[in-house]
DNA sequence: TACCTATAAAATGTCGACATTATGTGTTTT
DNA sequence: AAAACACATAATGTCGACATTTTATAGGTA
């Protein structure tokens, strides 16, 4: 009768996109122990759900799991930065220099609708939103890009090195996104880049490389503010 | 006491490896649906160690889960073994040109140690041996060549497109290393590579992708015999 | 016959209970 | 005082039970 035909999602996979969400915006820190009898409370919900939500985490590497020791956040360290941004810059070159061979004049209207939206990213009263509106269109810009690749495996791979950089790219997303001047640099390399697509230039790649390599200096510099080697 | 200091793995864990043989060596066939009551009373366990581990599968997407309606099998389709296959090819190419900037000479002996156990296997009596050792000896020698990228993250996204090959793989495995002519030319593939990856010939990584590519033809052949599109 | 409907059977997903294992605390021993 | 031990407390991991939903079966209608 009243019954919206929503399917009826699993609680483990509501439990899956809460916990990530929760993780990533660092609500549980780097090295967390996450207790059941807490995620029973903070999110109502039993056991089962929640352990199958956790191993599905412990899949995309952002939970450990230690036999008889239960879950903890996956720790942060500067290493695993370099690691993570070195092999997301190397996997985005190679999918751009796929994109130049393989996209076809559909992918190009994508990335020139995706450019359009994102550098027309207005000013809204909310910070927040400002930061949610960029940081949105700014993804969407890079994915319109990565479709050319023609590869749906390459494109999953690439979304789980992003997962597993996102709680880095958190961090500097708010010193960014503030900045006026970095902000302009960023939509300077976009151009660019854009450019250089549509172009079909082959160092496209390379400068898709030094795009992504950008932000691991910044973000250095807030982790050791914080203490993390 | 008599206690093994086995940190004492928990079920799911051994679920999951389990449930993961009995898929890629096709136990369970593509698309078969996974009835809890013959997981139960084939592994011996109860439910919630069950849906741990098809959890962590439905993330390495072995599995596909349908809300409500259980799990089953991902199917196998021959758009997907291409999708694979390419992926592999051009991610492998990616790591083997990394391999080449920045492998070191430690890196140079693994491979050379893989490369000389590779091409070493004796014929055993046991034809399920053989295939083993090859197959164990051949991946090994991969493995060696990849590790040179210095990236673990690479290596592990390049792990899981091995998982998710593997059912393919194993196809193509049973074609190939019964044939003396096809494990001759495999052979000889290997010593072209390992010759240009110690020259550091740039071709190398274009060789490796072909490398990869090469089982395509034969895997889409079984495919279609066995009727799948 | 083909098609809907009502009913029965089976399967999924979730919780609470319980055994096992880990952790913290205080006491004894050297 | 430091280490070793015993005990109490807490947490994990697993099972069986149960409500809900899906699927199969049989019957009735045009």
């Amino acid at each position: 009768m009243s019954n919206l035909d929503t399917p009826r999602e699993n609680l483990a996979r509501t439990a899956y996109q809460q916990l990530k969400q929760d993780i990533i915006q660092s609500h549980f820190g780097p090295g967390e122990k996450l207790l059941m009898s807490s995620l029973k409370t903070r999110y109502g919900l039993g056991v089962s759900p929640l352990r199958e939500a956790l191993s599905q985490l412990v899949s995309e590497r952002l939970v450990t799991a230690e036999s008889q020791r239960g879950f903890r956040v996956s720790p942060m360290s500067v290493a695993e930065l370099k690691d993570i941004y070195d092999a997301r810059a190397q996997l985005e070159g190679l999918v751009v220099e796929l994109a130049l061979a393989r996209g076809d004049d559909l992918w190009e209207a994508g990335v020139v609708a995706a450019h359009h939206a994102l550098s027309k990213v207005t000013h809204l009263e909310s910070v927040e939103d400002q930061l949610n509106q960029w940081d949105q269109r700014h993804q969407a810009f890079h994915q319109a890009v990565a479709a050319g690749c023609c590869s749906p495996q390459l494109l999953v791979v690439r979304q789980t090195l992003m997962d597993q950089a996102a709680r880095y790219r958190y961090l500097w997303l708010k010193r960014t996104v503030f900045s006026v001047q970095a902000l302009a640099d960023k939509q300077q390399e976009h151009q660019a880049l854009f450019d250089a697509l549509l172009a079909r230039e082959p160092q496209a790649g390379t400068m898709m490389r030094e795009h992504l390599m950008s932000p691991v200096a910044i973000i250095t510099q807030v982790l050791t503010e914080q203490g993390v080697r």
